[in-house]
DNA sequence: GACCTCCGATGAAACGATTTAGGCACGGAC
DNA sequence: GTCCGTGCCTAAATCGTTTCATCGGAGGTC
């Protein structure tokens, strides 16, 4: 009975082995596969069968380190669990596909080691390109990695000098729309949750929120800041327990939530606890995620053109990785309200 | 005036610029990259120095042509915008961490060519080994993966034969479980919503449901099934609308959906139309997302163990990599049922 | 028939790391 | 003084692919 020749680990096949099957130089094969119009039709096809006999895998690692570039890029995300990043990732998906590269999507779970580990990985696999949320957008890190050669774009983060392309929304902007869209309803007391100072998102759109407060002329004593830890569910739960502790005299009577997670948790707190939506408390989100609309009272929130944001962004590294004249660019997209039962039901 | 040398692309530095900043030989930078207890300290101190000088940056891609072998496992993902996945993803994270590993996560996103591509790509990368949630779990390219030496590991879904690893869920027990969970509140007509028949979990859950509907005794055409065409939250809202287009009388007093995102959808146009939940229809979702928790109405779910159910199919993914004398195991996590408002409520 | 052209195929030289077989110097033991 | 270990380092081969200068032969022209 025969035995298995290197049972072990087959080792796939390599040019060499191809070329050596369809009885041609490595070269040729070689130009099957870059430049199949410099090979005659039968040497090609013979090629082909040899490829398919053998069960021929191109070697992406000999191919890049020869070549020095590689065909993908990396989206390092802030936190996968949110959609508002799993939406702007598609976003990214789609232009990276229809230029033909392919996207690796890396987790930082919020965490800078984490992201530390995933950015010098990717650095050495020679990605094309970066796009990233940071966890701080002000990490030397980053400026290491354009010293070096990697195009770096930052996603829905800003940053003070513009060695960087960004994509960001207008988030200043966001927080007045919402607070404005408060105030005209005729809320006279309105609490703003925000997740910790340190994200940039979160100061923004509550000095958004300020900015219109003020506008109005109304006295900032009665916007009321509360801040969570992170912008979770958990953490807008918790903070509607802090708001019914509040004495029927300094409670708001709605609330402006920096992300919908938040929002969410607000409202299932406020639901669950007896009181109603928007009756006792009006809730504005932020981001407008799928779930926001899908919520039992639908919620209110500031729109952001997430996918669009992923597209543009991975835009902006392409052009950045292909025209050597390339600029820095700092998009700002324009957010949206959308008005929905959780501000504009009967009181 | 000096003229930068090189303007264009600085390309890298390489271990042979290192080795002869350090003056020493390009063996010893190597081994100081991978067995710095056989160079003394001084000559380690010297090569480090260098490389810190030259901003070196190990070539992934020379490293493992060389090799043979990268540092990486990917997961191609489903959904990457169903929460379900985003823990799996999570879990199987984890594991990887742990073993020194980085992850690649790729989105599917329900297309089969999109899957065929990262899986292309991924083979040619030379991953160690790949974890999917495959769109069809009897695609041929997956036997053609293993063939070619890519262990794969599939999540979330079994396959008839076993020449792989899987991590799945008893999605008939679950099934089982939400029914039964039914029956005993007292309902005599119920619907499940399911998606496409050829999602394998679809057809599990439903057997189950159908399993628990018949011992019970009840008859079969008072369980409805409605088909969706995706398991989506609009498609939920799609089945609400059917729902109420029924005629009193055969219309179910509870709903079992093939997994939350249905269910919200559900939930939402229940309650959008005037309705209650669970006075009109109880309402029983599937995957216990952290967003069923938290919808106004908490939901009733059944819970799988997401996280679980990532980290030990990249656990079996390891063994099969690390370990010349693996089997193949098919391993089944128990679900269990959250009985939340949307069943318990005062009808 | 000599010469030129052009197409297609060839083979060797890279790319940047790892690995392995050796080499050199120094010290200690006899 | 010779011999041998030991500790550190060097030099060269190698992984699989792409690229580029080159070569051979078929066909056309004078």
């Amino acid at each position: 009975m025969a035995i298995t020749p290197g049972a072990g680990t087959p080792r796939s096949a390599s040019v060499k082995d191809v070329a050596a099957t369809a009885g041609v130089s490595l070269g040729t094969v070689s130009n099957v596969l870059n430049r199949p119009d410099r090979v005659s039709r039968t040497t090609r096809e013979r090629v082909e069968r040899a490829m398919a006999d053998l069960g021929f895998v191109r070697n992406e690692s000999a191919r890049s380190l020869r070549t020095g570039s590689t065909q993908s890029l990396a989206y390092v995300m802030l936190d996968a669990g949110n959609p508002f990043f799993t939406d702007v990732a598609r976003g990214i998906e789609l232009a990276a596909e229809a230029a033909g590269l392919s996207l690796f999507l890396c987790n930082s779970d919020g965490r800078s080691a984490r992201e530390g580990a995933h950015l010098a990985h990717l650095q050495q696999q020679r990605v094309q390109g970066i796009l990233i949320t940071p966890v701080d957008p002000d990490d030397p890190q980053l400026d290491q990695l354009i010293e070096r050669g990697t195009p770096v774009v930052i996603v829905d983060r800003t940053r003070a000098g513009s060695s960087f392309c960004s994509v960001a929304v207008d988030d200043v902007l966001g927080g007045r729309l919402a607070v404005e869209h408060l105030i005209d309803a005729g809320h006279k007391r309105v609490a703003y949750v925000g997740g910790p100072e340190s994200i940039g998102q979160v100061r923004d759109r509550g000095e958004g929120a300020r900015q219109a407060w003020a506008e109005a002329g109304l006295p900032p004593e009665d916007l009321v800041v509360l801040s969570c830890e992170a912008p979770t569910v958990a953490c807008g739960r918790a903070a509607g327990e802090r708001l019914v502790g509040l004495s029927a005299r300094r409670r708001p009577t709605a609330a402006f939530c920096a992300n919908d997670l938040l929002a969410l948790g607000l409202l299932q707190q406020t639901i669950s606890s007896g009181r109603t939506v928007p009756g006792d408390l009006a809730i504005v989100g932020y981001d407008d995620i799928e779930f926001a609309a899908a919520a039992a009272v639908p919620l209110t929130s500031v729109r952001q053109p997430r996918q669009d944001l992923g597209r543009r962004a991975a835009e902006l590294l392409l052009d950045e990785v292909g025209d050597p004249t390339h600029q820095h660019e700092q998009v700002v997209f324009t957010p949206e309200l959308v008005a929905r039962a959780s501000t504009l039901g009967r009181p």
